[in-house]
DNA sequence: GCCGTTTTCGGCCCGACTGTTTTCAGTCG
């Protein structure tokens, strides 16, 4: 069965291979429809039957017609041949870190290197000595990116945003102790919320660039310092994981933060804007010639380009600038909207204290429920339930604002009475039994529903299909967060679009550092969902002005 | 190969950094 998935990483091959036969335009238009496509909450398959591959963003009539083929046959002739035409290993000679197309082609045709060995061979031979434009320091990279390349399969590969957390957070506030009079933000795809990272992004505001180079260059984790010039430096960290620093001037700040913030597609459509209109956009801000009418905070940026601000978790280039062309956009959900958790496990071991830890915690975060589950059965074993002092406990509690809901997580086979035995008050139904297992009935049945622990099978987009369909049949609200079993901001667009509601897991009861609060929160925003969106946020009380945006 | 509020052809973001260079090419984001 052909995915979308699948489909993506072809068009980034055959973009990869025209990069290496020296194409100018033709590979980052292949790249366009492969991100395209990524993003898409629908099958290639069901479009295609629609005829309406033209409306995919970068997707014409020639790649239109090369996705037919792939759903057809499951091959492309033209993805074949350049196979054919290009030695794989001249390809991963182009992925090396300092290596591209330009250079990888060199070898290839005027060394006939096909691959990294015969590229190791070729400087053990002294045969790059003679080729222009290669001095000793331009080799010793490529020897040791060869090196590091065996050393580390995979490596540069993206990291999952929960696992770069942690660092974004250290490295911030490391940069923010030793320069408090400075902005220190982080852009990229981390402050876009994307589910991957690629790197980090750090942009600073000082008088004092080298000061502030000092201080990142001594963080503690650091491996190496890729390099460094007057407002930019590159360390790779002992993970692996790569962070940019750029110092900026404050009067550019919000120019950086759009630029650096991208994506890509984004910036280019803002440039084009900006062309279009006789101003020209870069990192430094907006001009009208040498005249300077933008660039201090995001929303002057947005604004000379007659747009209204556009959340960072949006700018992706799917219809968000044009949106944003005809006034402010409809708020998206945020962590002072989200008014209690649905979904706080209790442990078999945790007895009453950790029901007092989780309530002072929903406490202090002046949530208005806290839902708990109290009983569990897991396949293969009877219903594990709260033993009778946990239960008596909860009874004991009346918190002020805090309403205890108490819930029940239903496993495979789990049967509907043991359910009605406890009462819930709402029920967690788990992955795994989709159309088929037990579930509530509609009669007599609990307030707020959820989906928890989604299990999909290896293509995501199409195995969360029949969890919505569930979430939209039984009124069921679909949990969002970081992690394999919950929904991600491409599913949880889907599940929007069907008209079912988000909860947003927010790690209570967690570590303090736990990144499940903003990396859910982000990821509904992703998914373009308001309070109205999410079954776990209301409007605040007193409402109005608490938002804070670093880009302004 | 895609695209259009200067549309069906002529463009395609643009600046920092590095290494190898007497003025630039390649890579990266």
């Amino acid at each position: 069965m052909p995915s979308n998935a699948e489909a993506a990483e072809i068009f980034r091959n055959i973009a990869d291979l025209l990069d290496v036969l020296g194409e100018r335009f033709k590979p980052e238009a292949y790249r366009r429809a492969a991100r395209s496509i990524d993003t898409l909450t629908e099958d290639l398959a069901q479009i295609a039957a629609r005829d309406e591959l033209d409306t995919i963003p970068g997707v014409g009539e020639a790649i239109g017609e090369k996705i037919r083929e792939y759903l057809g046959t499951g091959h492309i002739a033209y993805y074949d041949r350049l196979q054919k035409d290009v030695p794989p290993g001249v390809v991963e000679i182009m992925r090396l870190p300092g290596l591209g197309p330009k250079t990888a082609r060199r070898f290839w045709t005027e060394l006939g290197v096909g691959g990294p060995p015969e590229l190791s061979d070729a400087i053990a031979a002294g045969r790059l000595d003679s080729l222009k434009g290669f001095g000793p320091r331009k080799i010793e990279l490529i020897r040791e990116a060869l090196a590091t390349a065996k050393a580390v399969p995979g490596g540069g590969a993206r990291l999952p945003i929960d696992e770069a957390y942690p660092t974004a957070m250290r490295i911030l506030k490391a940069l923010r102790e030793r320069s408090r009079h400075d902005r220190v933000e982080i852009a990229g795809s981390f402050r876009r919320r994307r589910e991957t990272v690629g790197d980090l992004d750090i942009l600073v505001t000082s008088d004092e660039p080298e000061r502030v180079f000092d201080t990142f260059s001594s963080l503690s984790d650091i491996r190496e310092v890729q390099q460094r010039g007057t407002t930019k430096e590159t360390v790779f960290l002992k993970s692996g994981l790569q962070v940019d620093l750029r110092v900026v001037d404050p009067r550019s700040f919000g120019a950086a933060m759009v630029y650096f913030t991208g994506s890509k597609d984004h910036n280019v459509r803002l440039r084009t804007i900006a062309r279009d209109r006789g101003l020209k956009v870069n990192e430094y801000g907006v001009t009208r010639g040498e005249e300077i009418v933008g660039g201090r905070t995001e929303e002057d940026v947005y604004a000379a380009l007659r747009l209204a601000w556009i959340p960072p978790e949006l700018r992706e280039n799917r219809g968000e600038i044009e949106a944003a062309a005809q006034g402010p956009l409809p708020p998206l959900v945020e962590e002072a909207d989200v008014v209690g958790d649905l979904h706080v496990h209790l442990s078999s071991e945790g007895g009453a204290s950790e029901v007092d830890r989780f309530v002072a915690e929903a406490r202090r975060r002046k949530y208005r429920y806290l839902g708990l589950i109290i009983a569990r059965s897991t396949a293969g074993s009877p219903p594990w339930i709260a033993d009778d002092r946990v239960l008596s406990h909860l009874a004991s509690i009346h918190p002020t604002g805090l309403e205890l809901l108490r819930g029940v997580e239903i496993a495979p086979g789990a049967s509907l009475p043991t359910l009605r035995n406890v009462s819930p008050e709402y029920v967690v139904l788990p992955a795994r039994d989709a159309g088929t297992g037990p579930g509530p009935t509609a009669s007599g049945g609990p307030p707020i529903r959820l989906i928890a622990h989604f299990s999909t099978g290896p293509d995501r987009t199409v195995g969360i299909h029949p969890w919505i369909e569930r979430a939209k049949s039984t009124g069921a609200a679909v949990e969002v967060g970081p992690g394999m079993d919950r929904l991600d901001s491409n599913a949880a667009r889907m599940a929007l679009e069907a008209g079912v509601r988000l909860a947003i897991a927010t790690g209570l009861g967690a570590d303090p550092e736990d990144p499940t609060l903003p990396i859910a929160l982000g990821f509904a925003r992703r998914a373009g969902a308001g309070v109205s969106g999410v079954a776990n946020a209301g409007a605040a009380e007193g409402g109005g002005a608490r938002r804070s945006r670093p880009g302004r």
